[in-house]
DNA sequence: GCGACAG
DNA sequence: ATCTTGTCGC
């Protein structure tokens, strides 16, 4: 697939100008209804060794089809700033997209979408960067509020608030006992058709079925570095 | 000034 | 992300 050269920014300031202008090329709206074959993006790390990304190629009727990783040493490693982990591991998950045999439809990734201090988290600004639909599935909470209580059923989903009010995605409980996953939309998928997106997807436990098997490879494939 | 803070 | 043991429970 087509993937332009990432920029690394020599300073946050600049890191955060990028940020601002991509900001305002994103696109929340689209359904994802139809889509085939996705990636599902995570990253594993540890003090002393490269960043070790995976893009795990996933065909939502025939399940997983292709493994693809990515390195990236630690001395070239962007420094880990909330608000700024795109810059970090975008790199690695572009050299693991590149190692697929073919493109995925839409992406999906370990991190946030819009629900961020500037409305481009890893999800969004991988799929601007890429001109793909993606959705941002995180494990927990960087900026913003559940509109009100998260009922404990399966499925069930609130709304994730900016400061001002406006939704940026949902609050959602994948599993009856789990602790909740935040979705968001990357680029060009609106706020509900991610949310219907992730609902469909096959989920055993926590993380949705292609999201978990990105996280084992990746611990996996970091483990075996040594 | 204080608290929050994806991975 | 990772550092880390046992422990509770299906």
């Amino acid at each position: 697939m087509e993937i332009p050269p990432f920029p690394k920014p020599g300073s946050l300031e600049e890191a955060l100008a990028l940020q601002k202008a991509l900001a305002g090329k994103v696109v929340v709206a689209g359904s994802l209804e139809g889509v085939r074959r996705i990636a599902a993006l995570d990253a594993s790390h540890r003090r002393g060794k490269p960043l070790l990304a995976v893009a795990v190629l996933y065909d939502l009727e025939r399940g997983p089809l292709f493994v693809g990783k990515g390195a990236v040493p630690e001395e070239e490693l962007f420094p880990y700033v909330p608000g700024f982990l795109s810059f970090r591991e975008a790199p690695a998950y572009l050299l693991a997209l590149k190692a697929l045999p073919e493109a995925p439809e839409a992406l999906l990734v370990d991190g946030q979408g819009i629900a961020h201090p500037r409305g481009l988290g890893i999800a969004s600004h991988l799929g601007v960067h890429l001109d793909l639909p993606s959705v941002g599935v995180a494990k927990s909470l960087l900026y913003g509020r559940p509109e009100g209580p998260l009922p404990q059923e399966r499925g069930s989903a609130v709304r994730l608030l900016s400061p001002e009010d406006r939704p940026m995605g949902y609050v959602y409980r994948s599993r009856a006992e789990a602790r909740p996953l935040y979705v968001s939309p990357g680029h060009r998928v609106g706020l509900e058709e991610a949310l219907a997106f992730v609902r469909a997807l096959p989920t055993r436990f926590r993380l949705p079925e292609p999201l978990r098997l990105a996280h084992l490879e990746a611990g996996r494939a970091l483990k075996a570095l040594d």
